[in-house]
DNA sequence: TTGTGATAGTTGCAAACGTAACTATCAAGC
DNA sequence: GCTTGATAGTTACGTTTGCAACTATCACAA
């Protein structure tokens, strides 16, 4: 026998980001009924300030059809604007509005809070080798550099995701 | 700026799930257009020669209706076969048919060739961190103890996942 | 300035998905 | 034997998803 699932790494990989997203999930779901491209997307604009649909996407992984929708829901909601950039008008930047940044400084905490429960039940160690696995996973996947939002826009972008969030609305 | 996206484990870990299943799954789909839910019943079954619809899906963390409908897909390619429980008419053993080995003896070895090939990227003790972290992870999460088929069914069930698959069909 | 190719974002559509309801079967108690 | 409750698996239905095609815009070059 010489392909066992339970030692195979994309099997293990999908179960526990399953199990993971599931048990997340319930807490933003239950209090807002959000959706997860919803969280990701508020996450990113409550992290960065502002970004673009497509940054979004990049940084999360996520098709750029599920950004757009996830987007529009937030904005149905009016918990997000856009802005067309000035020079480009292909782009906009998108940013949380005064709800949505009250929604995310709710959830946040909660999010973190969460993860902190599901550290202490790790030894330090162990916590310590996930962390370094899992680095070390994301750069062999290249799942690091898919995203143009730590590195530098390739121009400069008026409200990039970089270091200094710009507030757009 | 508190919740970090890129440290914040179920979303590294739904990011690197994502990557990994999308270059994994490339070998089955562009090879046999197999689905995920597919693939991981052929899987299951080639691993342990016979299970049942239940036993495949708390193995894989798969949905009952994902699995029904992965068998059924099989079947319709004879690659599978079913049999009904002589003692119970509830439950149908299922097995891969002469074709459906075939197809998992020819993927299996592309599947571990590609995995070696990404753990190839990997220093020794990263690989060993990751593996450690993750066997961690899925003990907190509690996604380990999900299966019945490492466990003993609890009853003596012919066709079952046991350390000892039997050939049923 | 008028094409050509590229990019940001949206939408149509068919496939895949999960929930709930269903069928068929079984065990256990009366 | 006849209920009642539980289980294995399927199906119906509304939602979500991804692919492809689309619009609108831009850069660049002839």
């Amino acid at each position: 026998m010489k392909l066992k699932l339970e030692s195979f790494l994309p099997y293990r990989l999908n179960r526990a980001a399953a199990v993971a997203s599931r048990q997340f999930s319930a807490i933003y779901r239950n209090e807002f009924s959000l959706t997860v491209p919803e969280w990701r997307t508020l996450a990113t604009l409550g992290q960065f300030g502002a970004a673009t649909a497509k940054e979004i996407g990049e940084h999360s992984a996520m098709h750029k059809t599920k950004v757009s929708r996830a987007v529009a829901s937030l904005q149905r909601r009016r918990w997000l604007v856009r802005r067309t950039d000035d020079l480009d008008r292909r782009i906009e930047h998108l940013a949380l509005s005064a709800s949505g940044e009250a929604a995310y400084r709710k959830l946040a905490p909660k999010m973190l809070a969460f993860e902190d429960a599901l550290f202490d039940k790790l030894d330090p160690e162990e916590l310590a080798a996930l962390t370094k696995g899992l680095a070390a996973l994301e750069r062999a996947l290249g799942a690091d550099r898919a995203s143009t939002l730590t590195a530098q826009p390739d121009r400069a972008a008026p409200g990039g995701l970089d270091a200094r969030p710009r507030r757009v609305a």
